[in-house]
DNA sequence: GTGAAAGCGCTAACAG
DNA sequence: CTGTTAGCGCTTTCAC
């Protein structure tokens, strides 16, 4: 059904080596004209390449698997883009997998990809807080690693591999010593879920900052949340549930990814509760539309799509490199950004 | 280097047909105890299927093509979404490639998926007006499907394709007899770039309105945009800049899509027109945080991840029926969701 | 129910 | 520079 190479090389006379030297390159070099033919033959018939058979004799493909949590969450859809554009401008088509945040899935995720032998892996989500589930998990990445694979992770998936380092232990400090110079001395949290590993580093962050100041530790009132708009509000609402008792109010809430706070606002507003006069809200991530929001964003930006652009780039870099090296890290600087979401909190 | 198939069969004793058909199933069958040999070996040496081997062997693969414009658009984002889950649900990996809303690269990444011989290829994607790219891309997807592909679209993309269809002109026209019976007379709308199929389709739908309500027509002030933020924002401007002259700002703005309604509102709240006092703003789509905007958005609903699920699923049937029947279409309806963008004009 | 052997479409030695 | 010829790893007749 198809037209194959040799349908290919006998249309323009030429032997079945000879046409795939002219079409798909190789080390040898055809006489032009001969080359010129063979092409013309191949778009005659429609010729297609077959990835597959091209796959297989030469043992590796012209694709990388990009791991993420979820497509639709606005952090990685950026993150998503940056390593698509990446591993288009390679040459490379990029295959888009989402994992739901799942170390099973994942771990299904990382073998698939593994059987499909792209050429490079990239772990775009956090890494789990479970053992077992990190030890599979890098387990299949060693095979993956084994069979001429080459993994990058963005945010630190362990020392193994070459990593885009954006700082979120730094960027939660430096969020939280703002807002306690402006005032702001009682902390609520929203984190993320306890599996994975950056919320723990933010609130790393923020702990650091609250210490550093001399704050109460136990003061941090901490709720856990999936990253999700309707997780974060949840969270909030029972936040507020608790603040109505003897304690009240915290001056501020700090969401530890923007799509939390987005949830955190709209349950303060569904409760009527003014931000930032009674309560500031601040997230993390600065995704697209965080200065859009019904109250902008006050938060931590991240160069999303750069860091999924230089991890694609650290993982082909690392096939051309000669033997093993220790792991790279880039280390991403962050911003605080200030917008309208956060205030000095009322005397 | 990998483990093969044979390993696993030398190791268990048996055929390397025995051994494919222990794992990978077939017609045939194995007894219990042979295959379970087999499974042990596979899984105490680590086997992991060749993908690209097994396409060949059976010339198809386990991969679904989803063609969208840009997966960091929230629009997309939730198609992908949808179509991604659908297509694991079917056992399929997804592989999510973004055209920009270039028909050249969409010729090409159709040759791309087709190469890799996808066993479906959706078009999530508005289709293009011009004449000569879509002939080109109805060449490359005729080719594909003589090779046994699968299409299928979302949105109108020509008779032949099995397609979901999202009311777009319905939808704008509800929206706009809605604002017309809200008062509202003078309209401004911001549609998307003329290469795209749906704007055209979506601004039909206010005709439809206007004209219906005996408006006059020449009075719809129209600009074109980028369906984006930016260019939402930069379209609003020149209207805005339009509008400084005689005849004065109109009372409703459409934005027939909701990232250009985000650019517009922006640019709206740095000129300091109040939304929806001086002026209302609409949009198209709801994408996900339409309702956590400043002013949260009057919006025409479309049921993202169900679009994406449904041509998905729409692509597998295809080749699960017999022969060549007729395209199919499954209309998806539309809602109109009132917010806070939109009000009564001012007398 | 199991095995032997012939490809799937292409690349890459290896000769010439 | 061009052609011949083995495979790449797996599935699938076809015999047994």
């Amino acid at each position: 059904m198809a037209v194959t190479l040799s349908d290919v090389a006998r249309h323009a006379g030429v032997s079945l080596a000879t046409a795939s030297r002219a079409l798909n390159g190789s080390a040898r070099t055809v006489k032009e004209d001969l080359a010129a033919k063979v092409r013309s033959s191949a778009d005659a018939l429609g010729y297609l390449p077959n990835a597959p058979a091209q796959a297989l004799a030469r043992s590796s493909t012209a694709t990388v698997g990009v791991l993420l949590h979820d497509v639709a969450d606005p952090y990685f859809g950026a993150v998503a883009r940056g390593a698509s554009d990446a591993a288009v401008e390679a040459g490379l088509l990029p295959l888009v997998v989402s994992t739901d945040a799942d170390p099973e899935r994942e771990l299904r995720s990382i073998r698939t990809l593994h059987a499909q032998r792209v050429r490079a892996i990239i772990l775009a989500g956090s890494a789990y807080t479970d053992r077992a589930a990190t030890r599979a998990i890098d387990a299949a990445l060693a095979a993956y690693r084994d069979g001429g694979g080459t993994v990058a992770a963005i945010t630190d998936h362990g020392a193994g591999y070459d990593t885009v380092c954006p700082a979120n232990r730094r960027g939660a400090a430096d969020l939280t010593r703002a807002l306690i110079a402006e005032g702001h001395r009682r902390f609520a949290v929203i984190t993320g879920p306890a599996r994975l590993r950056v919320p723990g580093e933010r609130l790393r962050g923020v702990r650091d900052a609250v210490r550093e100041a001399g704050l109460p530790l136990d003061e941090l009132d901490v709720e856990r949340s999936e990253f999700s708009r309707q997780g974060g509000r949840e969270a909030t609402s029972r936040l507020l549930d608790r603040a109505a008792g003897p304690q009240g109010l915290p001056t501020a809430i700090l969401a530890l990814s923007d799509v939390c706070a987005v949830g955190a606002l709209a349950e303060l507003r569904a409760r009527g509760i003014d931000v930032p006069g009674q309560v500031s809200v601040a997230g993390f991530d600065d995704i697209p539309l965080a200065t859009d929001l019904a109250q902008p964003l006050t938060t931590v930006r991240m160069p999303l799509e750069s860091m999924g652009g230089e991890a694609v780039r650290l993982a082909l870099q690392q096939s051309e490199l000669p033997g093993d090296r220790t792991a790279r890290r880039i280390a991403l600087p962050v911003e605080i950004i200030k917008r309208e979401s956060t205030g000095r909190p009322r005397p």
